[in-house]
DNA sequence: CGGGATCCATCGCGATACTG
DNA sequence: CAGTATCGCGATGGATCCCG
């Protein structure tokens, strides 16, 4: 970690002020650490889908939460929203570049999630085994 | 993204049960997306700190809240909690080596959200200018 | 000093119903 | 089809007070 935005983050913690809204790692885990936008990039990797796929791709969200989601990325530049005039309505998803380029971290993220989940549960089998004990 | 961790995303989307708890994404997510994980890492990369040390470094963070986010990480193993019998109390926080490891993806992530950081920004400014102009 | 206990504000998220 | 409107729950995070 000897990134600028980590010293960035380094220096906010001194500053006392890490939640600065401009600090670029908390900007982009307040969005990614929402519980479907990770979803919604994973789903949309290989190509655009319209609305009604990808509510049934992801299954469990409310079309509100979706378009919430949605909406969200769209003012972050992740994905182009695009309406087709034509009845009925049809609304396509598609990430931009920007938003295709976050599948790498994401990758990165999801690949030490694989490799030590075991560990973690592991870690958490334990802790509450002792905790019952007492 | 050709993870065997990704490959069990897709399979869980297909499934329409992403969000099984024990999706590896999602429990990794589910912890450093909070307001304070990311940074008590940050913060004791360089060596173990005890708890006052740790708060005054974060800035901010209610003793309350630091405290349950110190718990759930030392329940998934990231770090190590050391009461030492002495008076006044004295309680040291220190990172496991896996704890240690979740660093690399973070920088990942750290690294891409400075790169980003602008383009994001500037999206979001020009989305709500477009808002407002309506 | 390092919390535990309690109360409380906020907000993400969800279920349901309705509409251009 | 692709949303919007409304209602409301539950979890996170915070403020305050207290204790070994």
């Amino acid at each position: 970690m000897t990134s600028t935005c980590y010293k960035y983050l380094v220096v906010t913690i001194s500053r006392g002020d890490a939640f600065d809204p401009d600090c670029p790692t908390r900007v982009v885990l307040d969005r990614i650490g929402d519980k479907w936008t990770a979803l919604v990039i994973g789903s949309l990797e290989d190509g655009p889908l319209r609305f009604s796929v990808l509510r049934a791709r992801i299954g469990g969200v409310a079309p509100k939460v979706l378009t919430q989601t949605l909406r969200a990325m769209e003012r972050d530049g992740l994905l182009t929203r695009t309406v087709h005039a034509q009845v009925p309505p049809r609304v396509d998803y598609e990430l931009t570049p920007l938003g295709a380029s976050l599948t790498g971290p994401i990758a990165t993220l999801t690949d030490w999630a694989e490799t030590h989940l075991g560990a973690i549960l592991a870690s958490r089998g334990d802790y509450d085994a002792a905790a019952d004990a007492r």
